[in-house]
DNA sequence: GTTTAGACCATTGACGCCCATAAAATCCCA
DNA sequence: TGGGATTTTATGGGCGTCAATGGTCTAAAC
């Protein structure tokens, strides 16, 4: 729901915020399960909550189906579990980093479930995004209480 | 309704009226529910009824369509919850004050369920801006005679 | 031997928590 | 009804704790 923006320091440290610590530690998971998100220039961040929904996802899906290895290669072939040290900071590898575009700083965004890891600047340009992307929805056929009846399945851009 | 002025102190912090706490305590709400509105330049506030309504307009719509990451980025991206001090005050984050233009003072208002935080001058251009409209309307349709009025600075009464 | 990674320590600033004061609203009782 | 007493609010400030960040040191890897 919050978002946090903290800065790498020389040896490429980054803490992760004390709230998503909070939660980690509540599920009881040493580390940090993390890839790149599908949908977006993003890191996907969690601990066995994030993992058992995925392998749910994997299991939901056919054995040998092609969908099924796509999804196993995507979610668990490019995950990485990395170990937060005794402040509760992480090294991103070079691979996820690249992803996200990130160099000095970062954006933790909490989005139910598990939270993601944005360069700021990207993160930025998405909500600016996703606001202009809403006004557009509710001008469109427009009843008065837009906002309670936005347009049924808007287009997939 | 009524609407309330206070003002932020050397720490950042500032009082939510008591009446709207009240209002926050009697539904059962610990801390203040905040995001920047949508058509203005505002914060809208808080608490349960507030966020079961926006909860309320996500789940109606379709899971992963477009609408619903939008949405949900919009709304739930840069909304924060604030916690209040032993005297119900709360700290307003950085990017929340931008949105308002918000300094050293602010405006409470309440309107129907939830109420927002202005910035006491856009708050008061917002009120004249709101009442010419209505003396519009009541001169009749079109033909206001608005053309002799320099809407720069209008009447004072 | 040089580099890299991990553990440990130190600093600083922000935030949460507590108490103090003053003004305003409310209550109570003569 | 008037006026004093009491409570509620708004506001200011002190202080301890914790989080974020930076640096150092040791141990392992190349």
């Amino acid at each position: 729901m919050s978002n946090f923006t903290n800065r790498l320091d020389a040896k490429g440290r980054v803490s992760i915020p004390a709230p998503f610590r909070g939660i980690l530690a509540k599920d009881g998971f040493e580390g940090l399960y993390v890839y790149p998100s599908l949908e977006a220039q993003a890191l996907d961040c969690g601990g066995n909550a994030l993992l058992a929904r995925i392998t749910g996802l994997l299991a939901s899906l056919p054995p040998y189906s092609e969908a099924h290895d796509v999804y196993a290669t995507a979610l668990l072939g490019t995950s990485e579990v990395l170990k937060l040290d005794g402040e509760g900071r992480a090294v991103l590898p070079e691979s996820l980093k690249a992803h996200a575009g990130i160099s000095s700083e970062v954006t933790f965004v909490g989005v139910g479930g598990k939270f993601q890891i944005w360069e700021p600047g990207r993160f930025r340009a998405h909500l600016e995004e996703a606001k202009s992307r809403v006004r557009d929805l509710r001008k469109g056929p427009g009843t008065s209480s837009a906002a309670e009846q936005p347009r049924a399945q808007g287009a997939r851009e």
